[in-house]
DNA sequence: CGTGAGTTTGATGCTAATCAACTGACGTGG
DNA sequence: CCACGTCAGTTGATTAGCATCAAACTCACG
């Protein structure tokens, strides 16, 4: 990762998987200014209210997206994965209207934010690429809405261990059926409208009907169909498939 | 409505909130092609899986984004008020991930999905409106799980009435402080995550609390402030003042 | 080893779901 | 013009799911 080539390397894949980028796109990226940073789990990449920064893509590790109630309850709203552009969703806003954070102790690249908007408003398949990639972003957000809005406990456990699994292969960073999900019982939780004692039972009950393993927080899929079933998982919402337009 | 120039005036409007046009955006957008059409109130503009259509414009009316869950359960994963874009979503997408429906009768202007991505990638000013208002539409969804996966009951409807309240002072449709929120009890259940039933509490608990009054549909803000407070209403996710970028 | 974060388990309570009955407004057809 | 069906809203009784509280337990790590 020292090599200052390979972020922009993984930015140009990422954007791959949403549209195809032709060789003086791919140029275009590589002539990006990045910085390569470390940052250890728990620190904050961008808080709400505050002016974002430089953009920046997941590199290595895992993150999440929080908001808070006055009351102080934490709601996750989405988790970033290896290869995950982080701040589209801040692209062209003054202010964050929400917070990231590292799960785990992770690699960025950033890259100015002027620059990148330089390249979505000058080439269009980037801003092709781009765009799609907020789009699929919104359309994550509603379904995790359907999920804390509709379903029960278990099975929106379920469901966010399926949507880990499938994005994480389409990163191609590790097996579908035995990945990290580096989330604490409460996170998780946070993530799916629950309390933490409850996220643990609904655990237990998957492990029980032989859906899931976990040890420490390696989860291993063993029945995906069972669990995708359980969980009312379909990965269509996902847009896995790029665009034809 | 009947005259075709004024769909596309409400379009240059509505994108005017998002970013600054020049004579010339203006001009592009007022040759694009228009049809406007009514629709009565249940119909559907997009449904699920679907290939998304043209894009269309929400002149006059109100309508809902939704999802299901396989057992049935509905997730409404936003409102749609006169002026807004509501196509957006999929502009770059071969499908639809979610239905969007007339809540009452409406009025919208379609617009040609090609045209419009044409003037997308070729009018940076229109890039910019169009991605802002995207994003605005991702924050407001996060700010729904927020709403659905932490907050009260009554949080939850307080908070819905806050939204819309502002959301139609920025389209200059109503007075702030009188307006029609044209739902049923049981799609203000959907759209919070809780039965009609508890609905129907919660409203009648912020009736007698004076925070509002209900006749029909038309719900009166009686006390804005101690509606936003019931409500942990902080309107700064919505990005109404424009980007300085 | 001692410490602390995270997990597990049990007991109890509350919020909101469910079930059910009734009301009123409205539209339709006899 | 009234009988009737339908739909939305209202209200009460009961129940279930999950939160809350509390305490023990595990295990990585200094």
């Amino acid at each position: 990762m020292n090599d200052p080539v390979a972020p922009l390397e993984q930015l140009v894949q990422t954007l791959s998987c949403f549209a195809p980028l032709d060789q003086e796109d791919q140029e275009a990226i590589y002539g990006l200014a990045s910085v390569t940073r470390e940052l250890p789990a728990g620190g904050y990449l961008i808080r709400e209210f505050q002016r974002p920064g430089p953009c920046q893509v997941l590199l290595a590790g895992f993150a999440m997206r929080s908001k808070f109630s006055v009351e102080g309850a934490r709601q996750i709203t989405g988790i970033q994965l290896p290869g995950d552009l982080l701040d589209i969703q801040h692209l062209y806003l003054d202010q964050a209207d929400h917070s990231l954070q590292a799960l785990t102790n992770i690699t960025v690249a950033e890259i100015d934010r002027m620059q990148l908007q330089g390249l979505v408003e000058t080439r269009i398949n980037i801003l092709r690429a781009v765009f799609r990639a907020d789009e699929v972003e919104g359309s994550i957000a509603r379904e995790w809405l359907l999920n804390v809005g509709q379903r029960t406990g278990r099975q929106r456990i379920a469901h966010l261990i399926c949507e880990t699994a499938v994005r994480l292969k389409r990163q191609n960073v590790d097996d579908m059926f035995g990945y990290v999900l580096p989330m604490t019982q409460e996170q998780l939780g946070d993530a799916t409208g629950m309390t933490a004692v409850h996220v643990n039972r609904m655990l237990k009950q998957l492990v029980s009907e032989g859906c899931i393993a976990r040890d420490r927080h390696k989860t291993t899929i063993l029945n995906w169909e069972r669990l995708s079933e359980a969980a009312d998982f379909n990965p269509s919402y996902l847009h896995l498939q790029p665009s034809s337009r």
